[in-house]
DNA sequence: TTGAAAGCGTTACCAG
DNA sequence: CTGGTAACGCTTTCAA
């Protein structure tokens, strides 16, 4: 049988109350009783019952994430991992703890999200990968649930919602003249499934960044993944309309780019300059190195994840709904052509 | 205010208790009364109160994961990230949900491992990378609480352990003497963390697949990762007794030793054989393709999984306790010489 | 400062 | 088949 408070109430010869109180450290307690309280509790080895206090006090102490990939779809993705990764160290010696969901499809990502918050499962959630039209934010901001978007709002007037966000647009403008100020001509973008902020933004500073020059927009879609953009990248680098540079949407699909280009005999940077975001370790493992943009994926988590917990807490918060994390061009040998 | 089940009760004029046969899909309640239940129930957009839930039934619909790992030790680990992939893959549409927990060292895990079993945070726990001697094995013994092992329990006896987990002495027999076959003379190995079993197992398994030869125990041990790999790597590179193979714990360290057999300018496969285990898209980014020894994870996965459930459900279990997936050696350029 | 007691929203037992 | 009711273990208010 569990040690309840009502054990080492009469143990310690105290109302159960009293128990309570020295758990959660209330100062009105007589520092003999708090001993005594205390001597029974770890003689009992006691440990508190978080689902008895999570009712009582409506907090469960979970954060909730949940990602939409197809099944396996995860796999080997270092932003997810990463992610994951960073969260956890935030939250390691905090009260919180952090629950990670996979949906495979639209409908049953708003069902996983009806649950989530409904049920009351999580004290908050970290939306990642945000569509222009978001349901999930719709649905969250209608229960007043709290929650921290990683990604663009996108919203006409000012902000209500919290959100965490690198300058995608410039990020993707700065990435897009670095390919062409190293001599490519024909910059094409390889970019995620439509409708995705993250990737819309990409295209608009992609956008900006060729302005000025003649060549076509050259951009194409592609789900998430590395197989998805090796299939994807094989095809446009069949094309007629073949670029010869590829900003991509992130390391993960840019091995998928470099297997494709490695597979029809190209060589990295002569034939083909390749570029990406998220400056994962992925980016060493190319013989050349890739050159990637850094997110600042750790200041990401910490920014979202302090802010969220201060939300959940209803502690006072200041300071701008929309909170910019720098970005930073890491240029290696996938841009760097010898032949010039 | 959140709908409750007596506000259901009220508005269909029938009891609270009515209301939770219905939810609970009891057989004995009146088609039209359950009928009318469940009209009011989609109407008012009624969820379940999991806190009450778990409060009431002692189950919180948690299945734990808990790895240790130093602060963004995980990022851009492929075994984790599969892991957890594969984990979610298969608790998605079931009534179970992951949470992740990372610790830096043993102290920590040990009380986090505390927290979460006695707490009754979770109905039951995954563990991975265990030791020899492992301490959370024998506390969630003593408490009877649900686990399942993805390793090798080590007992002497009859195990008392549920336990899933590749032939990892067999597996780096096998892939040891493949990279003997393929004709390198010094074959070395690089190991993860002394004490924990899935490396201990490799360690015998490369013996037994040196057996015979007149070469040195060449074992290295070294932490896991790609940045701990890669440092360890280049010293024995450099080392006077430098191996002509490595056979490596993970593709991750195996990537690291690809860049300090890079960065000292020794070609793979014609001055290094390159082998490893786990199988992750990884294999497929160096430039020739890693050989690596696949554990089959998804499979590992799903049985783990699947039994964990068993064992929260206590439902009966047939067959042993020990269960072993096959692994397979995946043959590519990192140990095909073309010199030979 | 301490204790008694009222819930929190369920589940499950026991009558009817 | 249905309703009443007692827990589950805790937090918190209200009296003492």
């Amino acid at each position: 049988m569990r040690v309840t408070q009502q054990d080492i109430a009469r143990l310690a010869n105290v109302s159960q109350a009293t128990v309570s109180r020295v758990l959660s450290g209330d100062a009105r307690v007589e520092t003999d009783i708090k001993d005594r309280v205390l001597a029974v509790i770890s003689e009992t080895n006691y440990q508190i019952d978080v689902r008895a206090r999570s009712l009582r006090s409506k907090r469960t102490g979970l954060i909730g994430l949940v990602v939409k990939r197809p099944p396996g779809g995860l796999n080997d993705d270092p932003f997810f991992a990463n992610l994951i990764s960073h969260i956890m160290d935030f939250l390691a010696g905090r009260p919180y703890h952090l629950c990670v969901e996979m949906v495979s499809s639209a409908s049953s990502q708003e069902a996983v999200y009806d649950e989530l918050l409904r049920t009351r499962r999580v004290d908050g959630l970290i939306l990642v990968e945000s569509e222009a039209r978001d349901e999930r934010i719709l649905r969250l901001q209608a229960e007043g649930f709290p929650f921290v978007l990683i990604g663009n709002p996108v919203e006409e007037r000012e902000s209500t919602i919290w959100s965490v966000d690198n300058d995608n647009v410039l990020a993707a403008k700065t990435a897009t003249e670095h390919l062409r100020e190293a001599g490519y001509q024909r910059v094409g973008l390889l970019a995620g499934p439509k409708g995705i902020t993250v990737s819309d933004d990409r295209i608009e500073g992609y956008r900006q960044g060729m302005s000025g020059s003649d060549c076509d927009d050259l951009v194409w879609h592609c789900d998430f993944g590395f197989i998805a953009a090796r299939d994807t990248a094989s095809d446009i680098l069949r094309s007629p309309s073949r670029p010869d540079a590829l900003l991509v949407l992130d390391d993960f699909m840019a091995m998928g780019v470099v297997l494709a280009a490695r597979g029809q005999g190209l060589f990295i940077p002569e034939d083909l300059g390749v570029a990406s975001f998220n400056d994962s370790s992925l980016c060493d493992l190319f013989e050349r190195g890739l050159t990637s943009v850094s997110l600042n994926i750790p200041q990401i988590v910490r920014t979202a994840c302090g802010r969220l917990l201060k939300i959940i807490e209803e502690k006072p918060i200041y300071g701008p709904r929309r909170m910019i994390i720098p970005t930073e061009l890491c240029v290696r040998g996938s841009t760097t052509r010898r032949d010039l």
